[in-house]
This record gives C-alpha cells, structure tokens and sequence, in this order.
DNA sequence: CGAATTTGACCTGCGC
DNA sequence: GCGCAGGTCAAATTCG
C-alpha cells in the first residue's frame, strides 16, 4: 500500500465509524484553535509513574491489533513494537479501585495500554512500523475500555499547525443511561478521575446526537490540561474521553480537596435530580432506581475475561457534564483515599508509582512517551 | 459570596 | 471571500 492509499484507508476508517472518527480525529487534529492564543505546554518530563510491560511479552497475553469503537465501523492500530504501557489514571477512571489486588493489576495490564506516534504522521509515512490499518473484517465485541495516545514524536509535516509534543489520549469507557436533564444537553454522568475539571464549553457535534463537552483542569491555577467528552454516536453506552496537554501539577492527594470535590459536585448532581426527576424518569430509571446504582460489566476483549463491577452513583445522578461523581458501589470517597493511602505502601508497583509521582510534583499520572 | 455551569458569541482553519 | 465546523471565551445563571 502506498502513502496516499494507506492516508485514504485512515480517512475511511475514520469515517466509517463515531469512535474511529472520533480517534482518528484526535490523531490528526492540530492543537486546537483556540489553545493557540495560550503558550504551549512544556515539554513533559521524564515518565515516572508508569509501568512497561516489554512489548512481546504483552502479545504473547492478547492480539496485536487493537480495536476501539462499537458495533460499526472501527479503526484498528497496530500496537507498536516497543512498550505496552499502563496508566495509572486509568485504574480510576475504569474501576480498578473495586477490585483485588491482583486482579486490578491485571486489570490494568490487560486494558490500558498506550500506542504512541502521531497517527497523521503514521498514516503518512509508508514506512513507518506503526501505522493505521485499514478497517479489519470482522468487529469484535465492543471493547469498554481502551485508551490511544497520539503522540507526535516528530517534527510532523503533514498536517499544518501539528505541534511537535502535542499529546492526545483517546479513552473509552463505558457510560451511564443518557440523562435528560437539560433539554438538549445530553448531559454525561463521567467517571471520576481524580482530576478536578471545570466545564468551560458544550458543542454539538455534526452527524452526532450528542453535544461534546469541553473541560480544563481546575485542580491547579494555570494547568493547561483538557479533556473533551463526548458519547459514541454508534454505541451511546460508550464515552469517548479525549485528553489534551498535561498536568503542570501534581496529582490532587489531598483528601480535603478532594473531598471536597466530591462533596460539591455530587451534592449539584443531588439538587439538579431533584429538580428533574419529574421529567426524566424514564432515562434516569436504569441509573437512578431505587438502588441508585447501575451495573457495568467490563468485558475485556483482549482475554475475553468479564470483569463485572457494580458502580454506584453518589446520590441520584451526577451532574450534567462535569468529571465527577462515579463511586464504586460500597467505596465512598474517604475509601477510595484510604485505598490510595493503602496502595500507595503496597507492592503495587502501578500506584506506588503513581502516588510517589504525585508526592513528588513531577508532572502527573500521566504518560508521555516519545519514539 | 464564591465557585461551577450554561450558553451564545467569537475566533480560527479549512474547503469550496 | 464565504460558509461551516470545531474550540474557547465570558457574561449570565445557578447553587451551596
């Protein structure tokens, strides 16, 4: 396959599938407009809270081919020969936290990984090992969570204003009943990672039913750190999470702010249910029953383990659109940082990681890895 | 009263 | 040049 044909058949899987467009989107799109009245974020530091896991010894466990998106259309990257990285992030936004030990390393191994180098540059490059495949036959089961880094490790040339250190991560987790809350709003219920993140806009996104929410971190003055979330149009019980720049802060440990945090936006997500409850029974019936807990079960599609976890929204619902408010069913906050505080004397080497790279302000959980 | 959210306006790149 | 789409800003609103 030549550079143009092998450039055509990204854009085809990208436009084949919500979850691949909105991947494939996030590899090639330049840093975004309005970012570019802002200083570019430093260039990250050394990665320190991760943990490597050798790259052959990864595919031996799973296929090479990694596969994100729903019942349509999906892109397929072909992980690169070089490392299989784990998130420490991811452990929260998945629910690792829920888990035993040693199954929630496993966890992690198995479900997050990174792929580095921009997919622009790759899809360009013929020669490049790491590129994007064409759409492969046969979807698999909807995988519920998978995480793609776009990196542009190089000075690209291929598309205008394609920052050198631009760093994109795609995450897809599974997501709770659409609320209804607000008349065209579509408001998600998202996963709590830990990051404090403030909504700073809402978009609705042609050919989507959903709108795309727009947020930054709020845990420190300054950080540059942005997500976008937004559902799969195929699949809505899919979100499709984009992060963008980095965390010039250390992880948020403190149990006050964190608490307080959490205080905040589930007892918002408290009045707001109260408030609409009368108009969306229906959507919110399958999350905000009597048991105000909705069931997840996490079907790995790399070893095709089901990984159920029972997760339990802190009072009716969280708030429309804002980045907090997922507890797993039994955790409540204060368990959640007594589990930190336990993990982080552990052998787990993940959040030990993780936990010394935020005691130490270096940077964040996050990964950053350049070829 | 401070902080978070909402939402229309504005800016920028891109395609025609 | 114009229109469209995506991303961000900022005033208004909401809430604790």
């Amino acid at each position: 396959m030549d550079m143009e044909e092998q450039a055509n058949a990204a854009a085809t899987a990208a436009r084949e599938g919500d979850l691949a467009d909105v991947v494939a989107r996030a590899n090639s799109m330049p840093y975004s407009a309005g970012a570019r009245r802002q200083a570019p974020p430093p260039p990250p530091p050394s990665a320190a809270a991760r943990v490597m896991i050798p790259y052959e010894e990864e595919r031996q466990r799973r296929p090479a081919n990694v596969a994100c998106g729903g019942g349509g259309g999906q892109v397929t990257f072909e992980a690169p020969p070089s490392t299989v990285v784990v998130d420490p992030y991811l452990l929260a936004a998945a629910g690792g936290y829920g888990l035993p030990q040693q199954q929630q390393h496993q966890h992690q191994q198995l479900l997050a990984f990174q792929i580095s180098e921009h997919a622009c540059c790759a899809a360009a490059d013929s020669d490049d090992p790491m590129r994007i495949s064409p759409p492969p036959p046969p979807p698999p089961p909807a995988p519920h969570h998978q995480m793609i880094t776009s990196y542009c490790g190089m000075a690209c040339t291929h598309i205008p204003y394609c920052r050198k250190n631009d760093v994109r991560k795609v995450v897809c987790i599974p997501a709770p009943p659409v609320m209804s809350n607000r008349a065209g709003g579509g408001g998600e219920v998202i996963p709590s990672d830990l990051w404090a993140w403030r909504k700073y806009g809402q978009k609705p996104i042609k050919g989507s039913p959903y709108p795309r929410g727009y947020y930054r971190c709020s845990s420190s003055k300054g950080c540059l750190a942005r997500k976008q979330v937004e559902r799969s149009r195929s699949d809505p019980n899919m979100l499709v999470i984009t992060y963008t720049a980095e965390h010039n802060h250390p992880w948020p440990m403190q149990r006050n702010v964190l608490a307080g945090y959490a205080r905040a936006h589930t007892h918002a997500a408290a009045k707001k249910q109260q408030k609409i409850s009368s108009s969306s029974s229906a959507d919110n019936a399958a999350s905000s029953s009597s048991s105000n807990s909705f069931h997840v079960e996490q079907i790995n599609p790399i070893c095709g383990d089901q990984l159920p976890v029972s997760c339990k929204m802190p009072d009716s619902t969280a708030t429309a659109g804002d980045g907090g408010g997922l507890l797993f069913e039994g955790i409540q906050p204060d368990e959640v940082f007594a589990e930190l505080e336990e993990l982080e004397t552990d052998n787990n080497p993940m959040m030990t990681s993780a936990n010394v790279y935020g005691s130490r302000g270096v940077s964040s959980n996050y990964e950053w890895h350049k070829f």
